[in-house]
DNA sequence: TTACATGCAAACTGTTTGCAAATAT
DNA sequence: ATATTTGCAAACAGTTTGCATGTAA
């Protein structure tokens, strides 16, 4: 959560996006309320029907056009779909295997040793780290 | 490489896995050399010609069936695509994500410490970590 | 001779795209 | 007035599957 009570409008104009119908609903889907994990199926689930519905492909580009504008993150947990989430903060993830859902992880506190030194001419672009669960 | 001088037919006897012609010859391409990582796609450009060729659904079918039988291990780090790894040791990777290619990191040293409790009910099934590179 | 493997083509899933109509600036 | 966005339907990529033929036990 970047602004704590930054409208809807004014984080998409901040975002270079204009604030259409179909970007405030989504907005305000995304950003109000504790942060969220998601696909683009089960947002467009709940944002298909009712006073302003969105499409499919709407829900598709608008999840791009966020991620591009730094206010989505994609987490790589499955090669089946692409998971989205709602915290762009450094930090790393629980996945269910069974319920295929996301968490975070509190990263306070978590360090790493022992890495090895990168290959020659790479920069770390970014570190995940996924703690896999399944039902016990 | 569980075994350094098992011969394909008697890797694949043990997995419990009839030895055809087409699973020897991807169990030589896989097996022989270094641990390898890859996607179907590319497995099957470099088996579909030759002597004994191998056609894409059966490189599907092998794969998930060497997996099953704990001969690989799948590799999340792209949405888009399965990665294969012959490595099945819990180990981490580098993912280069300008070539697409994905290669092991030594594990040996690492250590992770201030990791959270685990979601009550939960088991940890593996962690994963990858260290995503760009060109400098 | 019976159960399993192969391989083609068709199906399927998640995602992207072309394009005409609608909307924001 | 102009550039951007929407949303349908069609396209697309990676993967899976049905089924007839082939092969291992």
């Amino acid at each position: 959560m970047p602004y704590l009570n930054i409208s809807h409008k004014d984080r998409l104009s901040q975002a270079g996006l204009r604030p259409t119908k179909q970007r405030l609903r989504l907005s305000e889907w995304l950003f109000t309320g504790e942060d969220k994990h998601f696909t683009a199926e089960q947002l467009h689930r709940d944002v298909k029907d009712g006073t302003e519905p969105v499409s499919l492909a709407t829900v598709y580009n608008t999840l791009s056009a966020f991620t591009r504008a730094g206010l989505l993150k994609t987490v790589t947990v499955d090669s089946n779909r692409v998971y989205y989430d709602t915290n762009t903060d450094a930090h790393y993830h629980f996945y269910d295997e069974d319920g295929l859902v996301l968490s975070d992880i509190d990263s306070r506190g978590i360090e790493i040793t022992g890495l090895p030194d990168l290959p020659v001419g790479a920069d770390v672009e970014r570190i995940d780290i996924i703690i896999r669960t399944r039902k016990n």
